[in-house]
DNA sequence: CTGTTAGCGCGTTCAT
DNA sequence: ATGAACGCGCTAACAG
């Protein structure tokens, strides 16, 4: 269905009787005789002109495009971060590049040296693992890269994380406060980057307040998705009976629930729930998930910011922000208020 | 950073000791002599040469990209389908560029313009409202279009879609068949292609069977979004008081959900529910949701798999495809399983 | 098998 | 104010 040819600057300027260089100062509002420009302007909008992207790119060495990698696309933390990515950056003019690593480092390292292509003007990756392969490539990266998540130490680059480390102990802290003794985990792969830092979270936070650390306490997904939290929370509540459960995130959290209901127990009144992200899965379960907020939203927007800051100084000094969780309390882990609530 | 400057074909040659025709053999794997090979190879490492894609997208006429734009990547339905297009396209060796295009179609005819000037080789595009537009430039496109949803008479192009009026019709038949009465619907907004759709199945499930069509039982949300939903089944519960809900897609099902909860009512007991588009967030909920399948991971490969046919033959004749919607029975819309499933 | 050359479409000096 | 010519980095056609 093309209705014509594609048109160049060269058919343009034959059109109008011009120059090419004067096409292309018309197309780009530069100076030029108001005849020559109603001349061009014509002749471009009969032959539906448009200026090509790729041409222009190689000419100025920008591409107007920033790549984001996130793990897991079908993960509302991450679905919420990249809308919000995808909000700042096509504001500043940028297209918006995906790339869903899932969970295999090797993925990503063939990314970081598609962007050396020049593909992309920057990045902004979040990564589960550091392999020493990956570090290598950040390190030996020409393009901007913005890190979402901890840095493991010796790379120098922007990044933006939580400390998720403290979110747990809010919600461990909240648990103990609501007068909670045998308070379980369920953690996502512990050698993941998140996954350590909570078990980290975890371990300190109980230790704090005195308590014992029980092995059988503590259970591993396989994942930080809802499917791999069903078999999580089963094999947890095969081997132990706590009165409280906080989970690495909220897909493990409303799996940890759905399991309770189904072996006939109630929430919060025999096992209390928190979960992590605060995203809409945690207001819209059935009661309502107690859950520390990781700030997700500002985390992409500040991360998005920062590349922004340095595509446009490469020479600024390396920025590192840590923002703090905060806990969002509802119905699933205050007694009483879960009739309250509905 | 930067270890070193960035380098092109001609430093590797000068390096190599030979033409910059030869390292492009050599890089393209094209044959050469042995002893070529290894100079542009070792020239090339140390270096940290790699090809530009820009240029080659220039001289080649192509980016290896494709664009997807969506409504809402926050909706889970979306999400979804851009992680199974994401797959099926990377497996074919494209970049996935994202749009988030929110409701305004002015975003859409801006990117197809954008799209006309080569930024991509092809697009998966699924507009909630046509505006004409929107419909112009679609025809007027050159580049490869593939349509998600519904597509207005007058518009040739490869497009797949699922028959959700028929979807609509199924939860209808099935809540009769539980013997419920007053079966009321959540919409979305009515000028946007789905909400028109759903609304024409649920005005004809009804009629066929032989019920009276209640003005007092239909309302629509502003948006297909959690929140909306909230502030519709409100609405909606002023007003009449049905025994069951059909839904237009599983965000408005959990928030009327949840809505129903807050006034003391009990599902499936006093109101059943279905929903829409049976994402996890269906699966999730408690009680889980009865949701009609629009088989939005099948779509997506299929879109996918369309533009990827179309960019190999752009001369292949237009390609409709209609899938057809299936019921996924859950506790949320049978009354006496609900227990059964706690 | 290898080197030289001509564009891909555009922006941008230089002259005029 | 305008036009001619060069180069961004690469591939392909043509010589040799």
């Amino acid at each position: 269905m093309p209705p014509t040819k594609k048109s160049t600057l060269v058919l343009v300027a034959e059109r109008a009787g011009v120059s090419i260089a004067s096409v292309s100062r018309v197309m780009n509002g530069l100076p030029a005789s108001q005849q020559v420009i109603e001349r061009v302007r014509q002749a471009a909008d009969e032959l539906g002109y448009v200026p090509d992207a790729t041409a222009r790119s190689l000419k100025a060495g920008k591409t107007d495009q920033i790549a984001l990698a996130v793990a897991d696309v079908g993960n509302p933390v991450y679905a919420g971060m990249m809308h919000e990515i995808s909000r700042v950056v096509t504001k500043a003019g940028y297209r918006l590049v995906l790339s869903s690593t899932g969970i295999d480092p090797h993925v990503q390292i063939d990314l970081l040296s598609s962007l050396n292509r020049g593909f992309a003007d920057g990045l902004i990756l979040s990564p589960l693992r550091f392999t020493e392969e990956l570090c290598v490539q950040l390190r030996a990266s020409r393009l901007p890269i913005v890190i979402i998540g901890s840095l493991p130490a010796g790379i120098e680059l922007d990044n933006v994380r939580a400390d998720s480390g403290r979110g747990i102990a809010l919600a461990v802290d909240h648990l103990v406060e609501q007068g909670r003794q045998r308070i379980a985990f369920i953690n996502g792969p512990v050698d993941t980057a998140p996954g350590a830092a909570r078990l980290n979270g975890y371990l300190r936070a109980l230790t704090e307040q005195g308590r014992p650390l029980n092995a059988d306490a503590q259970v591993n997904a396989s994942d930080f998705t809802y499917r791999a939290g069903l078999k999580a929370a089963n094999a947890l509540l095969d081997q132990t009976t706590p009165d409280a459960i906080v989970c690495a995130n909220d897909l493990l959290a409303v799996a940890a629930m759905k399991v309770i209901f189904k072996r006939g127990l109630r929430v919060p009144d025999d096992i209390a729930i928190v979960g992590m992200d605060d995203t809409d899965i945690a207001d819209l379960a059935q009661p309502a998930i107690t859950s520390v907020d990781l700030r997700s939203t500002k985390r992409a927007r500040m991360a998005a910011k920062l590349l922004l800051r340095r595509l446009e100084n490469p020479q600024a000094p390396v920025e590192q922000v840590v923002i703090e969780p905060k806990l969002v309390v509802r119905a699933s882990s205050v007694s009483g208020c879960a009739e309250a609530e509905l």
